[in-house]
DNA sequence: CGGTTTTGACCGGCGC
DNA sequence: GCGCCGGTCAAAACCG
């Protein structure tokens, strides 16, 4: 090997190492970005679940409409945050409900439209359901139920119940809050290693096949009720993001 | 054709 | 009383 094919055979690799260096960069890049996001949605569902998170959205003339206006309703008040698609722009949050959207406001504190929805099961059902996307991170949705469904949750084809198919629930109690760890990735239906289903268009039944998620479901919404497990959860998800490259990605 | 979505109008509570 | 604002209504449009 000459000087000549030395030098050649140095600048190639040299290529190939600046591309390198230029996809790690970007690939850390994006996951900080996750990693922070995470971390403010770790905090957050910890400050729920130990019961010291009060409402967010804390614009005091609106919660003093509330209160003036249905007492009883707002202490049947949770929340439920779920990581939509970016491309996604609707203010559908699935829940295994179905619901009719009877309104759409822009709002004082948020310029993403909330949007009112109804249950569209049982027309004499008292819950309401607000979803307004996140002032911060707006891939976020911020989906707020009044009031408790007066049926039973539809059940699935297969004959398992229907839980919520996109978020994690916590007990929906007074102002108990919920939380989805929904991070985008390039497969639609993947979601920190695990396979969420993702339905598409107007009008689908919330309820049709669900198959072995429900069974993931049912453990990680058991998780969600141990009170150690927002401490073991904050730990593993800045694990995985280090030692994981396609954990999660934005 | 029936259920859902859209969207402008309307209503009622609150602060000044 | 007035204006602001969130929430709701209802007719038209839309869609399977």
């Amino acid at each position: 090997m000459d000087g000549f094919e030395q030098d050649t055979s140095l600048a190639n690799k040299m290529q190939v190492l600046e591309s390198e260096v230029k996809r790690l960069y970007q690939e850390n890049e994006k996951l900080s970005i996750s990693l922070e996001v995470m971390k403010k949605n770790c905090s957050f569902l910890q400050a729920c679940l130990q019961g010291k998170q009060t409402q967010e959205t804390s614009d005091p003339r609106e919660d003093s409409n509330k209160r003036a206006r249905n007492e009883v309703a707002k202490a049947k008040i949770s929340r439920v945050l779920t990581r939509a698609n970016p491309g996604d722009f609707r203010l559908v949050v699935k829940d295994g409900y179905q619901w009719r959207k009877y309104g759409q406001k822009i709002t004082k504190d948020n310029p993403s439209p909330r949007a009112y929805f109804r249950c569209s099961l049982f027309p004499d059902c008292p819950v309401k359901k607000k979803v307004q996307r996140c002032v911060e991170d707006k891939s976020i949705l911020v989906a707020t139920y009044e009031g408790e469904h007066n049926h039973a949750v539809i059940e699935a084809p297969n004959g398992l119940t229907a839980f919520p198919d996109c978020t994690i629930m916590a007990a929906s109690t007074t102002n108990s809050l919920s939380f989805s760890p929904m991070g985008y990735s390039p497969e639609p239906n993947t979601t920190l290693g695990l396979a969420f289903p993702v339905r598409e268009g107007r009008r689908r039944p919330c309820h049709d096949s669900m198959d072995s998620n429900i069974r993931i479901e049912e453990y990680v919404a058991s998780l969600t009720r141990d009170p150690n497990f927002t401490a073991a959860l904050a730990a593993a998800v800045a694990h995985s993001i280090v030692t994981l490259p396609h954990f999660t990605r934005i």
